[in-house]
DNA sequence: GATGATGTGTGAAATATATCACGATTGATT
DNA sequence: AATCAATCGTGATATATTTCACACATCATC
């Protein structure tokens, strides 16, 4: 089955908390206890979502840590390489285009384009920045999946569409708009006022 | 009773989707129809979450599209203003400085810091920016109740362990670990990674 | 190898969240 | 003003998620 996202998220937070960890002190097993202790979740929690990516523990021992990292970064699909470009190269797109996390998860940013022509044919971070003009073929040309959209709003839904009469796969959208997509394309929105709504709550 | 965070995600979104469409084209009242329909949610949740609010719409109707404004910002926190400090001051942390929404929300960045002594007395978008060092004092002083954590891994444990010992409320964490805290600390956790896995796992 | 302590695996129960169904209310229409 | 259609408010129902409870498995110890 399909896993939710809910389960994604933890599996996230326990492939994290294990690479550290590892890094820290290498140990060879853990138990859903220590891991729940940590990351402040039921141990049920933690063996329910290992048993739904096929993991096993042993009675009385825990799980191999190096078997809980492989099967994560397996069933996340993480060994798999994604090749990505990326949309408006402001402040944002700047610093994502330097984030030096991204290829641990198969990510890989072939491109990045600007509809700005002062910014068109300047480089960034390695990169030579292109016209969006030239997008869609660029998206056909190399099989493109997955687009990082950091546009300014107004014009966030006008390149959605765009991305989507090419066929993109998904859209990990960062600018702080709803966007309207075919059912069968992914959006996965990255709005930090989310977030600030949450902090802004709880200090008042 | 305590607001739960999908309600304030949801909230949140009514919220963003209010602002921008009376932007484009003014409107005196909306059905939850309307707004479930944009924003692919049930008219249901829409009405239980505005009663939740105390809002209260009128039948054949709909709700009146500024007080539902009004009484979002207000039961978020938005019209009180929320003085802050980042530490960090890297890419991110320098993308997050020039953020233009921050003050819509009540944010208001006060002092930036960094622990690296070549970047200690630099300017950065207008801040300049102090020594960690100073960091214990300047919140204590100013009263700061809210910081903004943009440091890498290896020091973000160390410096949360200094805001905590000050007092400080919230955390809104942009690195991507698990920080322990005080149970009335409330940490904000901003990962990356997390939105990305959920690419990976979709597009895989 | 028997015994006890500690962990896993998982069905059952509890809790949280979302959806349905429908009476009540309002505004438009005749 | 009587009727109709659209919309709200909300209790009941359904679904999803988390937690509990406990049988079964494993290792350490005697």
């Amino acid at each position: 089955m399909q896993l939710k996202r809910v389960v994604l998220e933890r599996l996230m937070r326990y492939h994290r908390f294990l690479s550290q960890t590892t890094k820290i002190k290498p140990i060879q097993t853990i138990t859903s206890a220590q891991i729940a202790e940590a990351l402040d979740i039921d141990p049920t929690q933690v063996r329910k979502d290992f048993g739904a990516i096929g993991l096993m523990g042993i009675g009385r021992v825990g799980y191999q840590v190096e078997d809980v990292c492989c099967a994560i970064r397996q069933v996340m699909g993480f060994d798999h390489e994604n090749a990505a470009v990326l949309i408006g190269v402001g402040q944002l797109g700047g610093a994502l285009l330097t984030y030096p996390g991204f290829e641990k998860y198969g990510l890989m940013i072939e491109a990045v384009f600007d509809s700005d022509p002062a910014k068109v044919g300047r480089r960034k971070a390695g990169y030579t920045i292109r016209s969006t003009r030239t997008l869609k073929q660029y998206i056909r040309n190399y099989n493109i999946r997955l687009a990082i959209l950091c546009t300014p709003v107004e014009v966030s839904q006008t390149l959605t569409d765009r991305l989507t009469s090419t066929g993109i796969k998904a859209i990990w959208n960062f600018t702080p708009t709803s966007l309207n997509v075919p059912a069968d394309v992914l959006v996965r929105n990255e709005h930090i006022s989310l977030g600030l709504s949450e902090i802004a709550y709880h200090l008042k």
